[in-house]
DNA sequence: CCTCGATCTGTATAAAATGACAGTTACTGG
DNA sequence: CCAGTAACTGTCATTTTATACAGATCGAGG
């Protein structure tokens, strides 16, 4: 059903780059324009299936009144994950510090939320105490990915290694030892994998 | 001449805060009514000030033809600055290989541009080969700070370090010599201070 | 005192834009 | 073959919007 025919797909493309170029939507007669249509309901019906299909919000009477849902979610920005709170989903509302908008073409794959590093033990693969790691969701890691990991309501960044039944959680700084993981008696929750880093100037960071 | 009022400076956020929420920049009569005015006209001659005054730009029979110029430079996005061509300022176009937008809040003082790093020389300061500092852009440094310096038309990012007449250039890493310049026989052109640091997970990154 | 800019009211109108209705064509699945 | 959907053309009444013109007030500066 949520499936966008290739002419829709351009249609909201339009809308995107119209946005970005002009900083307002453009109306129907505009999009009838730019694509040859030589009336504006052809758009005006475009626009109705989009809404349908959820793409989008019209808000009727107004002059530009189109709205893109996935840019309401951009302007939300990736949500800062501080301290987990035990027990709770890591997305959880009272998790979120706050939200920053990211460029979603400087990760991949995709980010869906910082999280805010505690300690020095990946020092050697450049994490730092008070680092953001951003973070892609996923349960599927392959040995020697950087993920999330949590252990007994304990959120930790490390290597991942899996040997069998054992997986071993690697840290990267020689002052700290590997932990030892045996799925068959204790859970791990993988909570992503980390795509990329993100140092603040401000904060105790070893810079100014 | 480009000092606002603070009604106008209220105009702006206004606008500002209308585009956030709906998508679109708001009308005449929009913004009379929400700040109680009783004609357009009002507004009108507040969007005319603010377009002396070079704070945005009218689109003369649009509807809705308001355009933010500020939100046209964050449109555009940090430029991410790979090789430097020897003699070209740094931002000259053909060093530009990419924009990103970032959350201006993520980084302070506000950056102006990306710097891709190369070499390992700044290990042990969690910055890695092919890692991006965030750079803002200002002659004034202090020393300890990271900094990103040009000497002989190489650039180079380093810790600062200043002893009267002579600048060392400090690498974070014990494989790597101090490098020293004397403002007296060599000149050392300071092309701004890193606020952040940022790594993609693609590339030769240490992780995935 | 006079002028000027900032900040408004009040009115009016042309142009821009929405959104409805009546058709057409072409393809697809039953 | 028929119904349904996507993708249009063509037209037009109504509403929204931009924008011009004629004032009014108030405070700052010469």
């Amino acid at each position: 059903m949520n499936e966008l025919t290739p002419r829709q797909r351009q249609i909201v493309e339009f809308i995107q780059q119209w946005l970005m170029d002009a900083g307002r939507p453009p109306t129907r007669a505009e999009i009838a324009k730019a694509f040859g249509f030589k009336s504006p309901n052809a758009a005006e019906e475009h626009l109705r299936a989009l809404q349908r299909k959820g793409v989008l919000d019209l808000s009727p009477g107004a002059s530009r009144g189109i709205q893109l849902k996935d840019s309401l979610r951009e302007q939300m920005g990736l949500p800062l994950i501080g301290r987990v709170a035990a027990g709770k989903p890591i997305l959880a509302e009272e998790n979120i510090e706050a939200r920053y908008q990211i460029d979603p073409q400087l990760f991949s794959p995709r980010p869906h939320y910082l999280l805010k590093v505690k300690g020095m033990s990946m020092k050697d693969a450049g994490i730092l105490d008070g680092d953001l790691v951003a973070v892609h969701r996923t349960p599927e890691v392959r040995s020697r990915q950087i993920v999330v990991a949590r252990l007994e309501n304990e959120v930790t960044v490390k290597r991942y290694k899996q040997d069998g039944p054992i997986v071993w959680l690697m840290p990267a700084n020689d002052d700290f030892d590997p932990i030892r993981v045996d799925l068959k008696e204790q859970s791990l929750i993988i909570e992503g994998v980390v795509v990329g880093v993100l140092r603040q100037g401000t904060g105790k960071g070893s810079f100014q």
